[in-house]
RNA sequence: GUCCCUAUCGUCUAGAGGCCUAGGACAUCGCCCUUUCACGGCGGUAACACCGGUUCGAAUCCGGUUGGGGACGCCA
């Protein structure tokens, strides 16, 4: 039975690159009829917080990874002072009482000697036996792993291929604070073993704890479970995502009127790829999912295509399902959607022409109040010579039933009879009644804002043309 | 600095020795459609980092160089 996770701390929103480990990890455990378990590494108190771990499920929730769970590494104390201490009976573990000065003392002298930072061992038993070095008085010591200190480890990375880092390389970590809160490298062994993980799919950033990790597991006697490394997602420049990339939690897409089917398929293909396959749905992703094709290098996030692929999904989504995203929208804007045209035909006519719900909603605003145009429109459309036009328009606008086709009869007819070409008289007329140049086509427009509103339009913008 | 990973159009990628005069998508440019703007359709520009091997043959295998990313915490 496959079993994956995703582990994240709760020190932040939930994060494009973690959302994408967790989509991977998830589609794998769907694919294979497994589980996929979500467990909150709460283990650092300085910066968990309630309202990180509230994001986290949040956003899960938005984007439909179901879980097992959520598990609290906080509520498992008692279960890894256990194995600690089965990891000091065995002498795979040491308590070491350097203190935090001290250790960065030593840190900074090997770097000054361009050396790896790392622990010297001065706590191991066998040194402080020939040191006959005591534990100072009343001291609460932290436990040491006493990483082997020849060889090397191997495994076989579900994604990049065989890795190999020498133990040469390791030091002694810290599994044990002197408060009896395990450390990350620590907690996750004994939790991926009690929950019985088969895969761990992790961040990139992972790839170095690994080997310590599985030197552990060794320690305790236990199998090892397939890892998996998937790398990192940089910002457009290159550069690791931080703030001046614009959105990072998976919730400021959906505030910016992101579909999370678009933001799943986008973050899908960021890194994994199924032939020419752009645009899938969730349960091609299940379906197709595999690690062979996730690719190895990192890769860029690309807003414009994250757009171009929520306005894909836009295009197709029901009409009734957009309306009730860009209501929230819309009232922000001022605008009272229970009255004038239905948000959901308005959603109809628009929804082919924007990326986000924002824009849907922004482009909506004149469907429910009345827009001013900027004097630059004015100046552009109002001519005193289209002016009888527009009179003529409007008495036919006043007098015919109002429907599509028929305010389209009037206006073909104004066009005639006053010998013009179409945008002659559709730009002047959009203008007036919108507030702006780019609109779906005219009589539609006009059916949906409704004669009174069009014809009060037109009348109040007429005084503004030139005589 | 040390260690690990990595390298195809501007970006995401297809490609697992001959199917590649390197395919798709976003972006970009042009044309068409058009009652404006979009949508849509058609077309164009654009890449195997470099140097050596292996091979009849290399984007694909090996080594090096260079570039990029990551790690080096009583953070995860």
């Amino acid at each position: 039975m496959i079993r994956t996770r995703f582990a994240p701390s709760p020190t932040g929103y939930l994060h494009i690159g973690g959302a994408r480990t967790a989509l991977y990890c998830w589609a794998f455990a769907k694919k294979q009829g497994g589980t996929f378990v979500l467990r909150v590494e709460d283990t650092d108190r300085e910066r968990s917080t309630d309202a990180s771990v509230q994001a986290i499920l949040d956003g899960m929730q938005w984007l439909g990874l179901d879980y097992e769970g959520p598990y609290f590494q906080m509520q498992r104390l008692d279960r890894y002072r256990a194995v600690a201490d089965e990891l000091l009976r065995s002498g795979h573990a040491y308590p070491c009482y350097a203190t935090k000065e001290e250790l960065d003392a030593m840190r900074e002298g090997q770097r000054a000697r361009n050396e790896k930072p790392r622990y010297d061992g001065r706590w191991r038993p066998d040194h402080v036996q020939r040191s006959g070095l005591a534990p100072p008085m009343g001291a609460q010591p932290v436990i040491r792993f006493r990483n082997p200190d020849a060889g090397e480890v191997t495994w076989s990375d579900l994604i990049k291929g065989p890795i190999t880092i020498a133990n040469s390389e390791l030091d002694d970590l810290v599994i044990m604070r002197a408060d009896g809160i395990p450390t990350y490298n620590f907690g996750v062994v004994v939790d991926d073993i009690d929950m019985e993980m088969t895969h761990v799919i992790r961040g990139d950033d992972h790839v170095n704890n690994t080997p310590r990790q599985i030197n552990i597991y060794h320690a305790l006697g236990k199998s090892l479970p397939l890892f998996g490394h998937v790398p990192m997602i940089l910002g457009q420049d290159g550069e690791r995502l931080s703030k001046r990339h614009g959105a990072q939690g998976v919730m400021e897409y959906f505030d910016e009127g992101f579909l999370p089917e678009a933001l799943v398929n986008y973050l899908a293909r960021l890194g994994w790829s199924h032939g020419d396959n752009e645009k899938f749905s969730t349960d091609k992703l299940i379906e197709w999912f595999d690690f062979k094709h996730v690719s190895r290098s990192p890769a860029r996030f690309d807003p414009d295509k994250l757009r171009w692929l929520n306005q894909q999904y836009i295009k197709e989504a029901d009409n009734k399902r957009l309306a009730k995203l860009a209501q929230p929208f819309l009232e922000r804007d001022g605008c009272a959607t229970g009255q004038g045209a239905p948000l959901a035909s308005v959603v109809a006519l628009l929804k082919e022409r924007v990326s986000t719900i924002e824009e849907l909603a922004d482009a909506a605003v004149y469907f429910y109040r009345e827009l001013e145009p900027s004097a630059e429109l004015k100046q552009q459309h109002y001519t005193a010579d289209i002016k009888p036009a527009l009179e003529d328009l409007q008495s036919r606008l006043a007098r015919i039933e109002w429907i599509r086709a028929k305010i389209n009869e009037a206006v073909k007819g104004v066009v005639a009879e006053h010998k013009l070409k179409m945008p002659k008289l559709a730009m002047p007329l959009r203008v007036m009644v919108t507030g702006e140049a780019q609109t779906p086509s005219i009589d539609a427009t006009l059916e949906l804002i409704g004669r009174e509103q069009v014809l009060a339009r037109m009348a109040k913008q007429l005084q503004a043309f030139p005589a």
